[in-house]
DNA sequence: TTATTTTAGTACCGATTGGTACAGAAAGGA
DNA sequence: TCCTTTCTGTACCAATCGGTACTAAAATAA
């Protein structure tokens, strides 16, 4: 079925789309120019056509793998550090990010959704599809966590997951301004708080 | 002193300053091309580069006005509606926004650091500095609130300041990236009882 | 071998970017 | 009137943008 005729494709499609998510991640979608997409992907521009049709559509296709990647890698999680263990281990690795590189890169859906949603409203859909994702992700989390008694605040995880989310995005934001250490840990201080 | 010879300039600096600093409020740093932003402060070319040298030193001047005409707006609007009020009115004013215009354009400071603070190191500066002055200003307003017994929350004014600014920015972001007015109105609630 | 497809690489395309240069008209003070 | 400055307007600049077209080599299945 895959074994089609003629030269087989040298790349493997989903690891060069994981290079491309990557610097849409740490870059934004209008600062990644298509040529160091190239570069970061390390694949040629006839290849980059053929394959991904648009710069648009691949970063449909990163939006989508971003939420795929990362929801399966904190259910991964779930296991190890137990559903509350996860959304304080979201924070924590914010600030060892900021410890170790001196920056955050946030969350790629929040990210895009502030760079795009006035100059690529077309790419709003997608985002706040796949940013429901993530909540309903959260809710999730939240609600064992409160069967389990690990939270005591019995707030609904709707709320309670509204503004989690709002805390940490902010969080975010504020190392971005560079606020200073002290005022961060005010926040994630505050955060474990909403979750005790 | 200010009678040179010649002919006198048509167009008041601080006018098209505030409306290139209106535009690149809407539409960020790199989404405003020097032609829309002519357009916007209604002058040509040459008299822009002859008062502005560069759109980098515009944005400059754009960053410190926003500051300055955003603290003293607030600083007016206490004897109106008290510290309490000011802290509270800048929450429902950008609810207010979301619902007239359909988005929520957020703080200046907030999205230029996020814009910039990787692609534009060079600005990081003196965004950080324009920040620390409404930081100043919330902390000011938390413990004038407190003295008067408005805010029965006696966490100290730095902690209260820096909770209070994240929480307002994660929800603007919330906002851009398609947030349900449910999920806003918990992180406004939230606010309302940090500042109970 | 032959047919098929992907590869790397180069050359374009029109549009836009921030910025410079220069023209000539207009408006004021000396 | 004359000098100075700002005005509008146009023409340019090199660089970059996303995207298309094409060539020729390379790799595979039939």
């Amino acid at each position: 079925m895959k074994n089609s005729i003629g030269r087989p494709r040298s790349f493997n499609e989903q690891e060069v789309l994981q290079k491309a998510m990557e610097y849409f991640w740490e870059h934004g979608y209008d600062r990644s120019s298509l040529s160091v997409l190239l570069n970061a992907m390390g694949i040629k521009k006839s290849s980059f056509y053929q394959t991904f049709q648009s710069k648009e559509h691949l970063f449909r296709l990163c939006l989508e793998l971003y939420t795929k990647m990362g929801s399966e890698y904190l259910a991964t999680l779930v296991d190890e550090k137990g559903e509350k263990g996860v959304l304080l281990y979201i924070v924590y690795s914010t600030m060892e990010e900021l410890r170790h590189t001196g920056r955050a890169k946030g969350c790629l859906l929040m990210n895009s959704g502030s760079e795009c949603y006035i100059s690529h409203p077309h790419f709003n859909e997608l985002i706040h599809y796949e940013f429901t994702v993530f909540q309903k992700l959260f809710r999730k989390l939240i609600d064992e966590a409160q069967k389990k008694g690990d939270i005591k605040n019995q707030t609904s995880s709707r709320v309670l997951g509204s503004i989690y989310q709002s805390l940490i995005n902010g969080l975010v934001q504020m190392i971005q301004v560079g606020a200073q250490t002290e005022e961060l840990e005010a926040v994630v201080k505050h955060i474990e708080d909403l979750l005790e």
